[in-house]
DNA sequence: GCAGAAATAAAGCCAAGGCTACACTTTTGT
DNA sequence: ACAAAAGTGTAGCCTTGGCTTTATTTCTGC
């Protein structure tokens, strides 16, 4: 006797759908570091190892290795013991990434969630927001701002 | 001269987002295995190691050492050649998880989402999704429904 | 200008989560 | 009943992204 799954997507619909989550992750941490060296390189002239680092909460090694994934895919340079800088690529992701991000936390802030907790989240959701959400929830702010 | 950061939030702060994000992405494999085990069990009576990895998008291999962190955490167990069964630790993970799942979607369409797409965005973003957020979520579903 | 401190680099370890290839059960169809 | 098909298991490889340890370089203070 067969079963049929009536109340679950079918199973090429659901595997794409945690295939396309499996390949937000792994951006995740380009779009991270990116934003990171953007915002260093703004607001303190450079971005050091050290720093990034400490910010991303990461040892050293970590950070270097992350670097290097960047520069890998063009999106920052480095020479040796001296600072990280974005390429125009570079500088490009992180200016996407920090919109959106900021959209994701005054959205999450519209509905009610505190500003801190808002914060935490957005973090790891703002890499699985695609282009159709983000344009639902710039519309959704719109709205709010209006109304 | 010395730049100060005034704009970003103080690198502990910011650490502990990422720290804690991380964390997040840590269990989110688990709790994906989970909710698509009880589904199967549910929907086709068990629960087969070929099914798991079709649905996920991955292949059997993948599934199977999946389903072997499930059962080294308590989650789930399962004989050679045979099923795969969650525990009562399992069960109560992967409710919580269709729960929250369900939540996130609604959330998404009340702000304009279009369903499919709420579905996929859905997928990532849940794992990332806090207590504290979620009921603000339901708070939000809640006076929508009213309102 | 040089010694000590700080920063960076390099090497090597680990677990997770993908994969392929191959071996072995179990199920199925005639 | 048994051969073929389907399902499952196991081994081994790769990349990523953490870590520690140890070297090297740069910076700083006196």
């Amino acid at each position: 006797m067969e079963h049929s799954p009536q109340d679950m997507p079918d199973p090429n619909t659901q595997s794409e759908r945690f295939t396309q989550a499996r390949a937000a992750q792994a951006v995740a941490v380009l779009e991270d570091y990116a934003e990171m060296i953007g915002d260093l390189t703004q607001e303190m002239g450079e971005a050091r190892i050290t720093d990034i680092a400490a910010r991303m909460g990461v040892t050293h090694p970590t950070a270097t290795k992350a670097v290097a994934r960047l520069k890998r895919e063009g999106l920052a340079t480095s020479r040796p013991y001296r600072g990280v800088f974005l390429t125009d690529a570079g500088a490009a992701l992180a200016e996407r990434v920090r919109a959106r991000h900021r959209i994701v936390v005054d959205v999450l802030m519209a509905i009610g969630v505190p500003e801190e907790t808002a914060e935490l989240d957005a973090e790891g959701m703002e890499h699985h927001v695609s282009q159709t959400t983000l344009a639902a929830f710039e519309a959704f702010l719109t709205q709010r701002k209006q109304g």
